[in-house]
DNA sequence: AGCACGCCGACT
DNA sequence: GTCGGCGTGCTC
């Protein structure tokens, strides 16, 4: 049942009904009828105990085996109830059906007279089968009534025709684009991965320890499959598309049934992207991500499940589709930390990619210009094939990239572009070029301070800062999206006017600049600012028209986009990432300004980006500088691997929350009394977690760092089976944690 | 998730 | 004395 129910229920098949795995049934729950999926059918022995029956079969595509078990293996790696996984994987059927057309054709039998209307009427109708009765009264030449009489007179009847849904088969025969030497070699070495001719049977279990293990069939079938994992590793700009379409043009291919997914961050899925499939194999390929909503998510859904959809391009959840027979997935920005589904059931769609590849017996293809540790863990101990594109697509050449050391110069007091920065966006500006300043914050201040009383604003239920939004004229928690109208008097102290912003975010970095160039015109590209595809895409043609002179943007514009008359990006903040010291920190930071500092010089004109720093001889700063992705990626690993944290070692959180804060205190401390012993084990807490409240909840937290030979999963379930958590209190395991709040 | 059961505050 | 609030527990 896609149920949050810890284990799947047994039934009775009554007699005269067929079922099989992968089936959908309604089966009695309590007092109710719920959906289920049939995941194995077995004779009655050994169960004394009375089944209810189940109470019918579901018209509706069964689930193919390969995504039943990978329903199954998400569950257990996530150590989460089954029923979660699998009601990701029923989300398109929670959508309505398409409505059938209402249309008329003709019964045979004749009309009481048949006049000349009557009878071009019946003759198109026979010609062009059944007609909605408008087009077929137009086709005729006739008016509306002729069509209604012939329907009462019973010479048409009216039919429910379903629509046909359009997924045309890709045109194969397209040529690719012109590649250079680089791409041609990386574009043969991915055709050979899904066509077959290389790499089969690749690495299995060792991959990735993801624990897809054991049950002798699976890993034969994962054996004799296509299973292989690819890093395409390449700079912004070198033009990794263009090769993983290669990729995809081979999978589908080398076999007329075969399927390919592409999974994208959402907000990089725009129908720019959706155009270069387009252009690619002449159809537009199935879309899946959170706006596709309604009739169009079912129908892509079911498009999938019967092998229809033979690309589907998508965000995360899409890894979730029914496929019949998936041959490639490739994850693109697969250092992307949007692929972390953070709430609900927790997964990160590229380390499960890999997985799905694995059961189904696909190639995966990661694509990054700055691959995660992880990924480049695996390519370097040779697990992963390492195609690496050379330089970029056309005369264009990496923009120089230098630090602003803001020790040395300041911006001026409430400002935030030091001198350095304004002087390079006056000589930008001069030479008719383009400017755009990066900052990582939405809003106009992160934090609205009392210089009455001191006390920074928070909302009433939680423990993050109001973000003062000016635009808006509200103040907003960007956790939980709790707003208020900015307030005369501190709701602390009372005081008037003493409420204060404090720090920048893009809205108050943009009035700076309106200020510093009232000439320039300016834009703020954030997701407040900018709202769904058609405005972000709009937004982006004006920037690439110069209809822009400084576009001040969040990360929702540091990738993807070709601005050929952007030659400066500063980067207003560059430690903003580093602060907080979480794990990942450096990592991805130096990811985020690596995209942000691409985006300078596309063209054939020389990009410069300008980092402001406090601290400009951090190792991030370094590598930035000096383009020593290398370098800076070793001394990380080296770390990680002295202090057996990922990819070296694994993390587990355990987030326990509640409102009764004495609840809490109680559970977590008898969780704690209750950690078992383990080889290669160590747990850290319980703490408060970073933002201790959150939508009236208290939460703590554990941390539980292990070996990389350690039953992770099996450890957190075994401890948490040993302690009951009262109703009030609940327990949520993140695996693999990305976020440290 | 949904639904029932159960135990405490504002109504006739 | 009852309606209904949601906190708690169960569903093969």
């Amino acid at each position: 049942m896609p149920l949050p129910l810890e284990e799947a229920f047994d039934y009775a098949v009554p007699e005269g009904m067929e079922v099989a795995a992968g089936d959908h049934v309604c089966a009695p729950l309590g007092s109710r009828q719920a959906h289920g999926v049939v995941l194995s059918v077995s004779p009655r022995e050994g169960v004394n105990r009375p089944l209810k029956p189940l109470q019918a079969r579901l018209d509706e595509p069964s689930l193919p085996p390969g995504t039943l078990e990978f329903v199954g293996w998400a569950a257990k790696y996530s150590a989460d109830a089954p029923g979660c996984a699998l009601s990701i994987a029923l989300k398109g059927l929670r959508a309505p059906r398409p409505r059938p057309e209402r249309k008329v054709a003709v019964t045979g039998a004749e009309p009481g007279k048949l006049t000349d209307a009557r009878l071009r009427v019946l003759e198109v109708a026979r010609e062009k089968g059944p007609l909605g009765a408008a087009p077929l009264a137009r086709a005729a030449g006739v008016g509306a009534a002729v069509v209604k009489s012939l329907v009462e007179e019973g010479a048409l009847h009216w039919v429910a025709v379903e629509k046909p849904a359009s997924f045309p088969a890709p045109d194969l025969s397209r040529p690719g684009a012109v590649l250079n030497a680089s791409q041609a070699t990386a574009a043969e070495a991915l055709r050979a991965l899904v066509g077959g001719q290389d790499g089969r049977g690749g690495p299995t279990s060792s991959a990735l320890s993801l624990g897809i293990s054991g049950a002798g069939e699976d890993r034969r079938r994962a054996e004799s499959s296509g299973f292989a994992v690819a890093l395409l590793d390449g700079v912004t700009g070198s033009g990794k598309t263009e090769v993983y379409l290669e990729a995809v043009a081979a999978a589908l291919e080398a076999d007329p049934g075969a399927q390919v997914l592409v999974l994208l961050p959402e907000i990089a899925l725009t129908q720019a992207v959706l155009a270069r499939f387009k252009e690619r194999f002449g159809v537009q390929p199935a879309e899946w991500h959170s706006a596709v909503s309604g009739t169009k998510r079912r129908r892509v859904w079911e498009a999938v499940a019967t092998g229809r959809a033979r690309i589907v391009v998508g965000a995360r959840s899409a890894l979730f589709l029914p496929f019949l027979k998936l041959r490639l997935i490739v994850v693109d920005e697969e250092h992307d930390s949007s692929y972390k589904q953070e709430e609900g059931f927790i997964y990160h769609a590229r380390d499960f990619a890999v997985a799905r590849g694995k059961i189904e017996g696909a190639a995966v293809v990661l694509a990054s210009a700055t691959p995660s540790l992880e990924t480049l863990r695996n390519a370097e101990a040779g697990r992963y094939r390492w195609l690496k594109l050379g330089a970029r697509h056309g005369a264009a050449v990496m923009p120089e990239v230098s630090l602003i050391d803001l020790r040395e110069t300041p911006p001026e007091r409430g400002r935030w572009l030091s001198p350095p920065l304004v002087e390079s966006m006056v000589e930008t500006l001069g030479w008719g070029e383009q400017v755009l300043l990066f900052l990582n914050r939405r809003g106009y201040a992160p934090v609205v301070l009392c210089t009455a009383c001191g006390e920074k604003l928070t909302a009433p239920d939680t423990d993050s800062w109001l973000v003062e939004h000016r635009y808006t004229g509200r103040l907003v928690c960007h956790l939980t999206g709790f707003s208020m109208p900015k307030p005369e008097r501190c709701p602390h102290c009372g005081a008037t006017g003493g409420l204060t912003s404090i720090g920048p975010g893009v809205e108050r970095v943009e009035e700076e600049v309106r200020e510093r160039f009232p000439e320039a015109r300016t834009a703020i590209f954030s997701s407040d600012t900018v709202f769904g595809a058609e405005q972000a895409r709009a937004m982006v043609e004006r920037m690439a028209a110069g209809g822009i002179d400084v576009m001040v943007a969040t990360q929702a514009a540091a990738k993807g986009h070709n601005f050929p008359k952007l030659t400066l990006v500063g980067v207003v903040d560059a430690d903003l990432g580093l602060r907080g010291g979480d794990l990942r920190a450096g990592e991805r930071t130096f990811q985020l300004l690596a995209q942000a500092s691409g985006r300078a010089g596309r063209a054939e004109r020389p990009g410069r980006a300008l980092l402001q720093t406090w601290m400009p001889e951090h190792s991030v700063m370094q590598a930035l500088v000096t383009g020593d992705r290398e370098a800076f990626l070793n001394a990380e690993m080296f770390e990680r691997q002295a202090a057996g944290l990922p990819p070296f070692g694994r993390l587990a959180a355990l987030i326990a929350s509640g409102p009764d804060p004495e609840a809490l205190e109680r559970y977590v401390g008898a969780l704690a009394a209750a950690t078992p012993e383990a080889e290669g084990v160590e747990v850290y807490g319980p703490a408060d977690a970073p933002l201790g409240l959150v939508r009236g909840r208290r939460r703590k937290r554990f941390l539980v760092r292990a070996d990389r030979t350690v039953d992770l999963q099996g450890f957190v379930n075994a401890w948490r089976a040993r302690v009951k958590a009262p109703g009030s209190v609940r327990l949520t395991v993140d695996i693999d944690p990305y976020s440290f709040l």
